[in-house]
DNA sequence: TAGTAGTATTATGTATAACATAATGCTAAC
DNA sequence: GTTAGCATTATGTTATACATAATACTACTA
């Protein structure tokens, strides 16, 4: 707690015209006063009717727009959209920008999120599902000596696995970090393939998912990726 | 493959002028051309270099302000700032605007997080973590029955459990999850509690992680979860 | 009458100029 | 040496005009 004194003044209001507009409008939605597939009045009219210059409105609408809250045509002005946060996050998200720390932390993350995944996978995975899988895997060699990863098979096992889960957040999710793999994989960031005794292989964690439990998968997934994991430092 | 005669046509450039000034500026950054912390050059000073007016590139400036990848302040001129996705994201994720779907999945996406996050805890949890976490749930009642989750409570205790893993990301993550946690729970979407047999308590999950292991935690935070969790749906 | 070329209309995209405002630095008075 | 007050500067905001692309409309031709 800070002085009673202190406390008495009242926070100023620093937002800037352009933001007030922006929220004004967020709240529009919000209120469902507008729907999705609505369309909303043109630049001008809103200018007027907000009581600001078109530059703002503009703005305030780009704002909205990167947001993916409203999408914008020519002539027939802008619609409502669903926002589908990950592919706008993904369209702003570029890996050469973010530091290795941050970098590291993502491959945990996802460390974190396929161990996790067990459950759910088992609780959905179907015969057809199995049957997929050992579709991916066929041509992968059985052991690890001298495995060369190839980062679109991986994309394809890995990416598989997501969609079994049937959350499609999840898997969307996984697509958003697609690139920042993929960045790490073709940057040399990557070291000589670290040499883990047990290796699991993709063939090993579909026979597991076809014969075995959650628990055991959990190990072998870990066992598999820290493989991966080890690679990036030292 | 499409026919040969169509492959033959040039795609046509419908970018617009704001949009090559903005993919021109991001390749200055991931160039390395400009670092973290240097300013850019004012909006007048940019405009004659590229040629283009204010209008375009104060557009331009405001994505790129909106990727976190630069910070305004009026007359010092713009200096370029580590994008943090998560912040980003946070401000435009509104859930709100979510549908129902979304919401059971994300809360889904969190029951993965924290059952894989368990190798990571105990990886890396002290003495002193566990004092912590032991004067969090001091007050808690012992048993199940009754039990109201006070949303504060919730976030304080599996908060903690986030910042144990060391990984600032995965924290930054539950962070922006948190206004949609929160949303859930005091918009009515919550049914009546679930009567599931043996409840685990938070004072259960600290005792595992003193005394237990990674796998009994991890079906220890399930059991846990899924209280929450069938509150949801029916 | 149907179909198309050409024109009009309209709303966004871009340019320019001017003023408002806030943060910073400078100067002079005390 | 401190501070009030002014000057400076770069962003914030307004206004206006024109460019451009998508749509709607019209009229002409077969």
């Amino acid at each position: 707690m800070e002085s009673t004194t202190v406390n008495t003044f009242i926070q100023m209001d620093t937002s800037s015209l352009v933001d007030k507009v922006e929220a004004n409008l967020v709240q529009l939605l919000v209120d469902r006063k507008l729907k999705i597939g609505d369309v909303i009045p043109t630049e001008i009219d809103l200018s007027k009717n907000l009581g600001v210059s078109r530059t703002v409105t503009r703005e305030a609408l780009l704002r909205l727009r990167m947001r993916g809250l409203i999408e914008t045509k020519k002539k027939k002005g802008s619609v409502i959209t669903s926002p589908d946060i990950f592919s706008i996050i993904g369209k702003s998200l570029d890996p050469h920008l973010l530091d290795q720390e941050t970098l590291k932390e993502i491959f945990e993350m996802r460390l974190v999120l396929e161990i996790g995944m067990a459950d759910f996978l088992f609780q959905n995975i179907t015969a057809e599902h199995i049957k997929e899988l050992k579709e991916i895997v066929k041509n992968e060699p059985d052991t690890s000596e001298d495995y060369v990863f190839h980062i679109d098979h991986e994309i394809t096992f890995h990416g598989k696995l997501y969609e079994i889960t049937g959350n499609q957040t999840l898997k969307k999710f996984q697509k958003l970090l697609l690139p920042v793999f993929d960045y790490v994989h073709n940057s040399g960031l990557l070291k000589k393939p670290a040499t883990i005794k047990k290796f699991v292989s993709h063939k090993g964690l579909v026979d597991i998912l076809e014969n075995g439990s959650p628990e055991l998968f959990r190990n072998a997934m870990r066992n598999h990726l820290e493989n991966h994991f080890l690679r990036i430092f030292s």
